[in-house]
DNA sequence: TCATGCTCACCTATTACTTCA
DNA sequence: GCTGAAGTAATAGGTGAGCAT
């Protein structure tokens, strides 16, 4: 018998989704999105450096480095590599529209249906949500020069140790230093992503479940989510999946456990019974050769005597009840 | 070429919070 | 309204790999 055991199961996958769901949005509403893939020239002498540093490395899933670029500023850019990706207007097509940008209140981000939960829920999470870049994700985009970071980033607070979250954010989508913001950020605090945010989240996982800083960028942005947001969703993501498939492996191999136990107890009767077989019935040893068959399929054992002699009883139903394909076993 | 330190992404265990029956 | 279980976002600590020196 063959067990095979799959643990993990972390097959990389190739970078579908932001593709997906370019062609999934762009033929809906004007809302399209741009994504320029690998080839490009040190945008803004910027991200080259960024990515020379250490942030090429981990490339498990990273066959594909994605730029997100804003306005006709590709231009170091080969055109016949861009993909629809970033919001854009199909009327305008030179004019970006950011849904994290105060003026595109009016577009829906890709992904986000204008349903019940969409653009509503959307806004309504923008309100809540926005705002945040973290500080070290933030730098690393935030050059001046960079048209990443053409929008406002937030930088985190720290009070007594602890990073408030919620910093300062003048962008229209963030959310208001409230009183309630005001009070002791000591506790953390843990937002609960909507449905909307979640299920771009699972599209994407079911895509690739691991994300280079790129992507994790754009899904950020996308949802409106601080990058660090959309790696942590990923890591427990991960920790999800491998655990329920820690459950499956578990089960398959109780099952087989058990299916072995069986057959252990099977073997050792059938030991038994031959054991008996040939201490009762010893004349048998004096006789010319005997043929034993065993049944593959029942695996059962049975005698086939020369013709003057009687099977024994025990062992006549199997075998010779069954127009099975026969292994004989010569015994003496 | 090897050792060392730095940085990053990831994993794992755990905590803290939310939701729901 | 209270409570416990389940789900999950977030945190902390550790590890390994790539890179620079």
């Amino acid at each position: 018998m063959e067990l095979a055991l799959s643990l993990g199961g972390d097959i990389p996958k190739p970078i579908l989704f932001l593709e997906k769901s370019s062609s999934s949005n762009s033929s809906t509403k004007d809302v399209g999105f741009c994504m320029v893939l690998g080839k490009y020239s040190s945008i803004e002498g910027h991200e080259d450096n960024e990515l020379s540093a250490g942030r090429r490395k981990r490339s498990r899933n990273h066959h594909q480095e994605i730029i997100i670029s804003k306005g006709s500023s590709s231009s170091s850019i080969d055109p016949s590599l861009q993909l629809d990706l970033l919001p854009f207007s199909r009327n305008t097509s030179s004019q970006l529209h950011f849904p994290w940008l105060s003026q595109n209140l009016g577009t829906e981000p890709a992904g986000i249906t204008n349903g019940p939960g969409g653009k509503a829920a959307l806004l309504d999470m923008n309100r809540r949500q926005l705002g945040a870049e973290e500080a070290e994700e933030g730098a690393a985009l935030s050059s001046p020069n960079s048209e990443i970071s053409s929008f406002q980033m937030k930088f985190p607070i720290y009070r007594n140790g602890k990073r408030d979250e919620w910093g300062n954010n003048q962008n229209c989508f963030s959310r208001a230093i409230s009183d309630e913001d005001n009070n002791d950020s000591s506790a953390r605090k843990k937002l609960r992503l909507t449905k909307e945010q979640s299920a771009f989240l699972e599209e994407s996982f079911k895509e690739h479940n691991t994300l280079n800083p790129k992507q994790k960028l754009a899904l950020a942005k996308q949802l409106n989510l601080r990058p660090r947001q959309v790696e942590v969703w990923f890591q427990n993501r991960r920790a999800r999946t491998k655990l329920k498939q820690t459950e499956v492996d578990c089960e398959y191999l109780k099952k087989c456990c058990e299916t072995l136990t069986e057959e252990n107890k099977r073997l050792h009767k059938e030991l038994q019974e031959l054991r008996a077989l040939k201490s009762s019935q010893p004349f048998y040893m004096q006789l010319p050769a005997t043929t034993l068959t065993m049944c593959p399929s029942c695996e059962r054992v049975a005698t086939t005597a020369p013709a003057a002699n009687t099977p024994p009883a025990a062992t006549t139903n199997t075998a010779a009840n069954h127009n099975h394909k026969l292994i004989s076993l010569m015994t003496k």
